[in-house]
DNA sequence: GAACAATATGAAACCGGTTTCATTCGCCGC
DNA sequence: GCGGCGAATGAAACCGGTTTCATATTGTTC
């Protein structure tokens, strides 16, 4: 590979003033930046982009934290990153966070160590404190996670007031006894999706009962355990919140082995609207979460904070996406 | 951040030694070597990725080409990959083929200007040639995608094979009017499948019908249209072999919205195993891609490659996943 | 005890860029 | 016509490591 030295004595100027015509930083006589232009062009030069950071400091590299890797929705944002950053200049880098306990330990130390200029948190279960000290470190950005203080730096919607409008939605098809399966219980959306529910029965003078939610864990399984339950246990329902579409799948199964029809005689609502969901026997009525979107407004806000610009944040909404699961009750 | 110089003036050594024993490249005598570590502990020190790679030429960093991205197969491979490096010291970055028309422009421009020691391509239709010369530059790992004479280092299934596998499992219960919805057309496993199918059938003694394949392009939509052209035209059918599941789901739905039962009526089978597909309605019956062992194995193979090893190709083979899909005909 | 081999270590060059600093050159005004 | 100033450019230092090469030190052998 050609380095900016060969450009120089093509050209017959010195490596600086190659650097800027490359970087434009500095005004180089018309002559000679056509020289070496076409000394570029004639050898193929492409700069290094390790001697570049290693000069610079900029690695021009994004490091992307996954930690649900697996999850539909988590690896859809994944995904809007990645498209994201294409054409930016920017290239992603990948750490799994799962894979270390702490994520301090070895998360970090890679990041670090390889110069990322800043950092994409997808979800996950980062402690807090952990996610404070990068922050002062580096420019960061978090989607689908909230956290307190932070609100231009954190892309994410609003769980418990679609958790609130999914449950509403099934008040107003007519339903009393609306069961919801849970997600990971220390998961922040898994909670404030479950808190709307609360909030909406409570709004609707539904004092609402324990042994209608069950305790999953954002898996198929957990919806078909959850049904099964709730069928042995002889508990009365007519529609179902589950907690993203996944657990949907599993209830709707289960319910179907139990000869229930859907949304004849049990309802059922989702989250997330996962690229199944539309095709699910009958179609998946679901919270849609911007999942590809916020990858893309994850990808555009780090950019600008590394370019020194507050990020502007798209105002993405989470949407009731109505299909044929749910039906009025009779 | 502490550099090795900084740790050389604590310990009282010069950088040589100080990288001597981080790299445990020459002997050192065991006084300075812990006077080094204990430097190195008491400094946090962490060495710059960026400075080694300038100076060792290898940049601990693989180049990950994804080009169908959104597929659950490929994705389910690339997480594979991401999970397989985690720990090996090596970080995945990842490109998205499909941004740029010609993959020789931008992608491995990106790739060669950031040094990466390997790349692992995922599926995708990136020209022969264009992999051919890359090829010649870097160790490179393919999966999902065969390629004449490089054996060693494809990791790929037999598609032709679980094409033929499929089919005649829903000839063993008694199929005989078996229609097929393909993948895309230029796409080497959707082409392989289909010429499986095509096999499958004429061991049996049947003369396949035009009118059976459809060609679809491995979406679920591509399922429905499927169907409803054959139930428009009045085509008869007693099973259908998806290409993959996403096409089984929307398959399953379009026979759903005219009352046709499966598997009572109508038998599917599917390709892929994606995690949805346990949950279908009824649970499909599916040829399983081991996914995420693809990618394992692919993550396995470029760091062997790269340490100049001839890697080690697991067995990885697609199996039939029965599941309730597919019934005997009445 | 002297000559020589083996071993541990430091100095310096190098990887491929960026950036500071000094120098040269041309142009301006007085 | 000369001092001064700004613009263009090259030399050199630097980023943080690795690696070669030379040197100092120790040990071995006869």
């Amino acid at each position: 590979m050609a380095t900016i030295q060969d450009i120089a004595n093509r050209a017959n100027v010195s490596k600086s003033t190659v650097s800027r015509v490359l970087n434009k930083s500095s005004v180089v006589e018309n002559g000679k930046r056509e020289a070496v232009i076409r000394a570029m062009e004639a050898l193929d030069y492409r700069p290094s982009v390790i001697a570049q950071s290693l000069a610079g400091g900029k690695s021009m590299t994004i490091g992307i934290v996954t930690q649900n890797i697996g999850s539909p929705f988590t690896d859809t944002i994944a995904q809007g990153v990645i498209s994201g950053l294409a054409g930016t200049g920017y290239s992603p880098i990948f750490v799994d966070g799962q894979w270390q306990q702490s994520a301090e330990s070895e998360v970090i130390r890679t990041l670090l160590g390889r110069n990322v200029d800043g950092l994409v948190l997808i979800g996950g279960h980062i402690p807090t404190e952990d996610i404070n000290k990068l922050r002062t470190q580096l420019p960061t950005i978090a989607i689908a996670r909230e956290l307190d203080g932070w609100d231009s730096q954190c892309i994410h919607v609003d769980n418990e007031d679609a958790g609130f409008r999914a449950t509403k939605h099934l008040l107003d098809f007519g339903h009393r006894d609306i069961a919801m399966i849970c997600g990971i219980k220390e998961h922040p959306d898994a909670s404030n999706r479950f808190k709307g529910y609360s909030r909406a029965l409570a709004a609707a003078g539904i004092i609402p009962s324990s042994e209608l939610v069950y305790q999953g864990d954002f898996s198929a399984q957990s919806g078909v355990l959850a049904v099964n339950s709730w069928l042995a246990s002889g508990t009365h329902f007519s529609a179902i919140f589950a907690a993203n579409d996944m657990v949907a799948f599993g209830a709707r199964l289960a319910l179907h082995r139990h000869g229930i029809r859907v949304p004849d005689d049990v309802s059922i609502i989702g989250f997330d609207d996962q690229a199944e969901s539309a095709f699910m026997t009958p179609p998946l009525t679901t919270m849609r979460q911007p999942a590809a979107e916020m990858g893309a407004a994850g990808a555009a806000a780090i950019t600008q904070l590394i370019a020194g610009e507050s990020p502007e944040l798209p105002e993405l909404a989470i949407e009731l996406q109505i299909r044929e699961s749910v039906a009025r009750l009779r």
